[in-house]
DNA sequence: CGCGACTACGTCAACGTTGACGTATACCCG
DNA sequence: CGGGTATACGTCAACGTTGACGTAGTCGCG
């Protein structure tokens, strides 16, 4: 800016002036001005502009424990949709592991983030009270907060993990095989919760050996089932507990040939859902209203609205196709 | 820091050299102005640390004509691992339309990103050229830049088309449908390009109207493809230019039930090809390794490395896996 | 013509941090 | 004991921008 205000043989001041759109520079101190910034090529350093603490940098902190997994992308569509409308821009951050998560928020707060939307990966949260109490709204996504009191957008994992296994059970499955990602995963933990009550409700057993926990992706989902599938006593249905499980799920049934005698229904739906044959019946959340009112919460509050804290849950709905209304096959009949 | 500072009756600076870890501060008071710091929860301000323009700010610029899409998570992912191994953070940004894209690209640079990758939107990037004299490279990213010279990281979309198109030419097609997004895209007409190219090899006549282009989404694929194959003299094979367009084809030929007469080569791989009957073969590219490719040259320039820029281009492989072996059933005999 | 109001500027400080450089005290060595 | 030097600080300016406030010149009006 000096440069151009020296170019132009005017002060620093006119050039702010012009660049903000305020008057008091006369059009052709302006239009000068305005040349000399092309020439240049200048550009306004915002870092600098956003130093004044009251003022906004336009810029909301998202962090993920891992980018690039289907679930965070329509998430980051959501956000990023809402984000735009309010011309803020989303730094995103990959908070990996719990114990690099406070490292990456405090690094998101450290570039003064206007707001936080976190998608938690570790225990406790409490370390950004300090940013709460200075003004910049947390919002948590898909887990609720630990020790700070702020909104949390979540899935109604229970409700859907119930009606799904409802939806088998009224198929006539009793057995029914569980297969999902660790159990520590607040979702997992939930969506396993909800199965159960389902089970409670028909007074039907909940049979341990028929849950294999731990499958981090497609390919050991498929594991996790060709091995529940291949024992002593396997189940009629399986209950896949996200996306990648209920493919590694299709895959393990495809090489068994039991797509037809096995009944399934996955927890989140998947693009291709309709073309697998039978087409896979699924609980369906919508993640990117779940980030869209993520985004909007927080700006409400960046607006100054601020009820108390809450929890939003949003609805799950079962899309039934085809995989989830195979009836039972008793083969020991 | 200031805050700190009179908390512990120290200057501002000794508060600066605990944080940064110099030394000239004794072991006590450093203890008691970290005390001070974790009492007030004070936080330091990146954004003034940035301040000087010899320091980097270890945020890089991501834009991408809109986030969400298939190829652009892949994108990201990449690009993240690295920028992550770097210890920089990555500022993302939609571009929507190319008359937004100069506006956003300008905002990235105003918050003084250390490089810049971008999928771009418009046609031409000159406007870029401060900063990379500034010293912020910038890496293109699926399409070569326009009216700039800097590095691009490019799939060999020419090369894949042709290759998906000559095999199908192989299995005996010679009526191959083609479907695809609007032209103008460059990817799209690089397909195109390569496509043409293996028909003429074979000396194929390239049939305008077996043409559908400018659909956006799956659902206009499909209809494209519904249209096509209702045609007095439908193909025997189809060749669609990008996933969105191959999940439409399936579609259209599951209703029409010709999966299995109809051959079908895809541009793009993606996850449940293979759980859909006839699986579907495609031309996949390594879209991860693009991100990470584009993130590499950027870092690397940063580092000081300053090369002529150059165009790296990937290859693609195709993945034969039922629907692209389909030989041609001649209706009309 | 004197006064107020308006226009078109300019100056200065502050935002939070750090590099460059200054200084007071203690300590060691010849 | 003088001089060097190490330690543990402190002061100041600068980064780029803008809010607050000052000022010189012009114009209009009574």
């Amino acid at each position: 800016m000096k440069d151009v205000a020296a170019h132009v043989g005017t002060s620093i001041k006119s050039v702010s002036r012009v660049l903000n759109g305020e008057d008091g520079v006369s059009a052709a101190t302006a239009e000068r001005i305005l040349q000399a910034m092309a020439e240049l090529g200048f550009r306004r350093n915002d870092l600098a502009r956003g130093l004044r603490q009251s003022d906004r940098t336009s810029t909301i902190g998202l962090a993920l424990p891992q980018a690039g997994t289907r679930f965070h992308d329509s998430l980051v569509h959501g956000i990023d949709e809402i984000a735009r409308q309010q011309g803020s821009f989303v730094l995103t951050a990959s908070s990996g592991t719990a114990a690099r998560e406070r490292e990456t928020l405090t690094a998101l707060c450290s570039r003064r983030v206007d707001g936080l939307i976190v998608v938690p990966a570790g225990e406790d949260h409490g370390f950004l009270r300090p940013e709460q109490q200075a003004g910049v709204p947390v919002v948590f996504v898909d887990r609720p907060p630990h020790g700070i009191a702020a909104d949390a957008v979540l899935t109604d994992h229970a409700e859907g993990a119930r009606a799904g296994t409802a939806h088998l059970l009224r198929q006539g499955h009793r057995r029914i095989g569980v297969v999902g990602d660790d159990e520590r995963i607040f979702s997992v933990a939930e969506r396993i919760g909800g199965h159960r009550a389902a089970l409670r409700t028909e007074q039907v057993a909940y049979a341990e050996e028929l849950t294999r926990l731990g499958a981090r992706c497609a390919e050991e989902a498929m594991h996790a089932c060709l091995d529940l599938l291949g024992s002593g006593q396997p189940p009629t249905a399986l209950f896949t507990l996200n996306n990648q499980c209920t493919i590694g799920a299709v895959r393990a049934l495809r090489r068994l040939g039991l797509t037809r005698r096995v009944a399934m229904v996955g927890f989140d739906d998947f693009e291709t859902a309709d073309l697998i044959d039978p087409p896979v019946t699924v609980i369906s959340h919508d993640v990117e209203e779940i980030g869209r009112t993520a985004a909007r919460l927080m700006f409400e509050r960046m607006a100054g609205h601020s009820p108390a804290p809450g929890r939003t849950t949003l609805p799950t709905k079962l899309i039934a196709r085809g995989s989830g209304e195979i009836p039972v096959v008793d083969e020991s009949s």
